[in-house]
DNA sequence: TATTACCCTACTAATTTAATAGAGTTTTCA
DNA sequence: TGAAAACTCTATTAAATTAGTAGGGTAATA
């Protein structure tokens, strides 16, 4: 399950880059036009800040701002730093590798030969996908 | 994240796929070859059972036993059993699909677009491995 | 210099997951 | 026939995660 983090990230980060110019726009405007609490938004727009994702100005006149273009902004990233790893297991995962406990083999153990493949299917898609390609 | 119940469902029916024979095998054999707490393992198997997976024989001699052979049991209904929605979101669901109460248009959301695509790539993997395929 | 808007910490309610415990029932073999 | 083996069912619980709430603090700009 996509947890709402990543949801309203991503929407955010959409918005952003449907915007006409590059000026700063407040959290309540984001967080008004996609529906989201504005204090949860702020917390996920400052991990986007922090990941190097957005900038962001204080002030009278001041908000939040993409540092790139949304074609370069690769959904691989983004996921990665929204949802965490795009592996449903530690043992099949590139950025945040595990052993399983449970488990003596992972060259023969069937769970492991599945998920394999369904992390490559995710990787693909997020590969082929920037944030210009997502916004209608 | 995958859930253990996923993960424990998947070795269980492989290791009955790798059975030489149609006998049934005990909960307890599963449980320590696997490393599963057997408990729990019980209660993954009867969900197994009720949803026609699996065969069961009581009493001496009892346990359980694959109903069809591994080449005809196909990853997706197994995962929709065991895991539940392939989707990571509800709106791209086929078999749970529900509307996202945040979201004004489903067809301009770019969270909606994403999914769809990660929805069907994963899909696919599930359709092309059998619980044959996936077996050492 | 006052206002606007970002920044940060801590807390909490709800949900899900992964068990655990224990009693009960059915079947089969000896 | 009867006892052991093995499945069935219900209830409880501990831990972790998620999604959000509350509220105060700090920095920058007009």
């Amino acid at each position: 399950m996509l947890s709402k983090k990543t949801k309203y990230g991503l929407k955010a980060l959409a918005y952003l880059a449907g915007q006409p110019d590059k000026k700063p726009v407040q959290i309540s405007e984001i967080a008004e036009n996609e529906n989201i609490s504005q204090k949860f938004l702020e917390s996920i727009l400052l991990s986007l800040r922090k990941t190097g994702f957005l900038g962001s100005k204080k002030g009278k006149g001041g908000g939040y701002y993409l540092l790139r273009s949304p074609e370069e902004i690769s959904m691989t990233d983004v996921m990665r730093v929204l949802e965490g790893p795009i592996a449903m297991v530690p043992c099949v995962s590139l950025n945040f590798y595990e052993t399983c406990d449970d488990c003596p083999d992972e060259h023969t153990c069937s769970v492991h030969k599945l998920m394999l493949q369904v992390r490559d299917s995710a990787l693909d898609v997020y590969r082929n996908n920037t944030l210009k390609d997502i916004i209608s």
